[in-house]
DNA sequence: GCCGTTTTCGGCCCGACTGTTTTCAGTCG
């Protein structure tokens, strides 16, 4: 059982607990137990047989003990019995918006409801607004909720955002009485999904209920959920909801602050302060009365003695310790990518001409550009034929000598094949400057199989890249089971990089795996999986899990100079040319 | 249920908005 699982089951007994109206603490006891588990570090099962489980932080001698009983049993009593109490069904009604915990129970207990089909009859009987704490509106905003869940899944890519935020930032920028803009929640964090846009301006507050109105006249919104002095929220066409928080502008610093997050990293920072003697809230940081004053949010950080945290490692990872400790990792920037590997030709089942690719790579400032187009068994996206190699590498030397301000290197995607070997006899495979080796097929492999699989690829002399390591695609697919420590470790023995594919569908590597790699001294390649020329935006999506990740300029390859670059794979281009004169059919 | 350089008992982060109330509980972030 991993560590999510065990997480899932103590959030779940938080819920239920709630649902019986137990003490807060203990239930936010439970709470903070499931994050401490799904951030945990070291190995679950090694710390349950090691009996230090206990002395991870939020896990006290109850936690412990039911941990444990899991672990070693597969089953806890305590959670089976509290499961017994109630249908499961009933946990579909938290999703409706507006409904927690304790008109859920009320619900349940008075009219008996335990499926999201219950209730949406129950509210077209009307048989809502007679229970007490419930009324009229009520009934009709769980109504539309049941409607909207139907409607939408309510999880967003970051691309989504992203793309939002691009509009309302112009939108708001029209605007002069916006003293300031900016995004802020796990947008700003960059998690990789989102649930929706917050978005947060300063004004002056005799402007706040103009800005209020020009916002909701914002194009996009379809509908407005709440309005008032200083929140409003919206529903846009696309299904997602935008929050705008109104502050002064002397505010906006530590509601900057407030409303990126994390929740976790709040309350910590907000324990930090309280330890001081000051009080800290979205408006300040007060000492008395007293607003200290902060001009940006490194200001704020600065009152509690820290170096300006950056968003993206917001998520109470360390890196409230880490400033303190003045050890914040130098993460790595967009302006730190040197080059690329991963993108696709019209060779296989890309858009673009290679010589377009090189032009593109050039104008962005590149110092070197592979191409990767897939390999052979991927017939659905036209892989490669080895007499397809041949030609392409022809076509790359002749570029070489045209546009001798970029180094042009010829890689190629090969997939992995069931058994873990790549998908060219081994005179085929030398011919290329790298190779990336990634999954596209039977993802759904037994675990042990996968591991073999896997580990078969890595340890191929000439993979330099493992792509995509876990196939998923966010919100639709899971990713490969495997073991992630075995792999890991073959990784670093081979010196085998991690690519963290860019695509907003796949993000993969995940963040949350990055800081491993980065432990183990496991390089990362920060790669587009371009399919067109606009698909080299999506490195910024990569960056972002990179930051997220703490990944440093240093660990990542193609943060390298070419340089470097040939020093980590002997590279020498001049070795590599294809053989002169053979005749091969053109296309 | 967890935790401890003022503590092994007595705390546990904070505020806005909404709808239902008539001063507040529940939800959300």
């Amino acid at each position: 059982m991993d560590k999510k699982e065990v997480a899932k089951i103590l959030e779940e007994i938080a819920l239920m607990l709630e649902l019986k109206g137990e003490n807060t603490f203990k239930i936010r006891a439970y709470q903070n137990g499931a994050r401490s588990i799904e951030n945990l570090e070291q190995n679950l099962e090694e710390l349950v047989k090691s009996r230090e489980l206990g002395k991870v932080p939020g896990i006290g001698k109850g936690l412990s003990e039911n941990v444990t009983e899991l672990i070693n049993t597969g089953e806890m009593t305590y959670y089976q019995e509290l499961k017994e109490e109630f249908p499961q069904t009933l946990f579909d009604l938290f999703k409706v918006p507006g409904l927690g915990p304790k008109k859920v129970k009320v619900l349940y207990e008075k009219l008996e409801i335990e499926t999201l089909g219950e209730l949406e009859y129950a509210c077209l009987e009307n048989r809502l607004t007679d229970l007490k704490g419930f009324g009229k509106t009520t009934q009709e905003k769980i109504l539309q909720g049941i409607e909207n869940l139907k409607k939408y899944r309510g999880k967003y890519l970051v691309s989504t955002g992203i793309m939002v935020l691009e509009e309302l930032r112009d939108y708001f920028q029209q605007e002069e009485r916006v003293l300031r803009f900016s995004e802020a929640g796990s947008l700003r964090r960059r998690k990789e999904v989102i649930k929706d846009v917050d978005i947060l301006a300063a004004v002056k507050e005799t402007d706040r209920k103009a800005l209020g109105d020009y916002f909701i006249a914002f194009p996009r919104v379809e509908e407005v959920i709440a309005q008032g002095a200083t929140k409003i929220s919206v529903r846009l066409d696309l299904g997602i909801n935008v929050d705008l928080r109104l502050v002064t502008e002397s505010e906006f610093p530590y509601a900057l602050h407030h409303f990126t997050g994390s929740k976790a990293h709040n309350t910590k920072i907000r324990q930090m302060a309280k330890k001081k003697g000051l009080k800290m809230n979205e408006y300040g940081i007060f000492d008395g009365e007293e607003r200290i004053p902060a001009k940006t949010e490194a200001d704020v950080f600065k009152v509690l003695d820290l170096p300006m945290i950056p968003p993206e490692l917001r998520e109470d990872q360390g890196e409230i310790e880490a400033g303190e400790a003045g050890e914040l990792p130098p993460l790595v920037e967009k302006q730190d990518i040197k080059g690329l590997f991963h993108i696709h030709s019209h060779y296989s089942d890309g858009i673009n001409a290679v010589e377009e690719i090189v032009q593109e790579a050039v104008e962005r400032g590149f110092q070197y550009i592979g191409i990767s187009d897939h390999s052979q068994t991927a017939y659905y996206a036209n892989g490669l034929k080895p007499k397809d190699i041949e030609r392409q590498h022809r076509e790359i030397e002749s570029l070489r000598g045209k546009y001798p301000e970029i180094k042009i290197l010829k890689g190629i995607e090969s997939d992995i094949l069931k058994d873990g070997s790549l998908d060219y006899e081994e005179e085929v495979l030398e011919k290329f400057d790298y190779i990336i080796a990634s999954l596209h097929s039977n993802l759904k492999m037994d675990r042990d199989l996968m591991t073999k699989r896997l580990i078969g690829a890595i340890e191929n002399p000439y993979t330099k890249i493992l792509g995509h390591m876990t196939g998923r695609l966010l919100l639709s697919r899971e990713g490969c089971d495997f073991d992630e420590e075995q792999v890991f470790k073959v990784l670093q023995k081979n010196k085998v990089a991690v690519e963290i594919n860019s695509n907003p569908h796949r993000l993969d590597l995940d963040w949350r795996k990055c800081k491993k790699a980065k432990t183990m001294g496991i390089s990362i390649t920060i790669d587009p999986d371009a399919h067109k020329l606009s698909g080299f935006d999506h490195v910024d999506y990569g960056i972002g899990v990179a930051r997220k990740g703490w990944i440093e300029r240093k660990e990542v390859i193609n943060g390298q100079s070419f340089s470097d670059l040939k020093v980590f794979w002997g590279l020498n281009l001049e070795d590599k040319k294809s053989e002169q004169g053979e005749n091969t059919k053109q296309s």
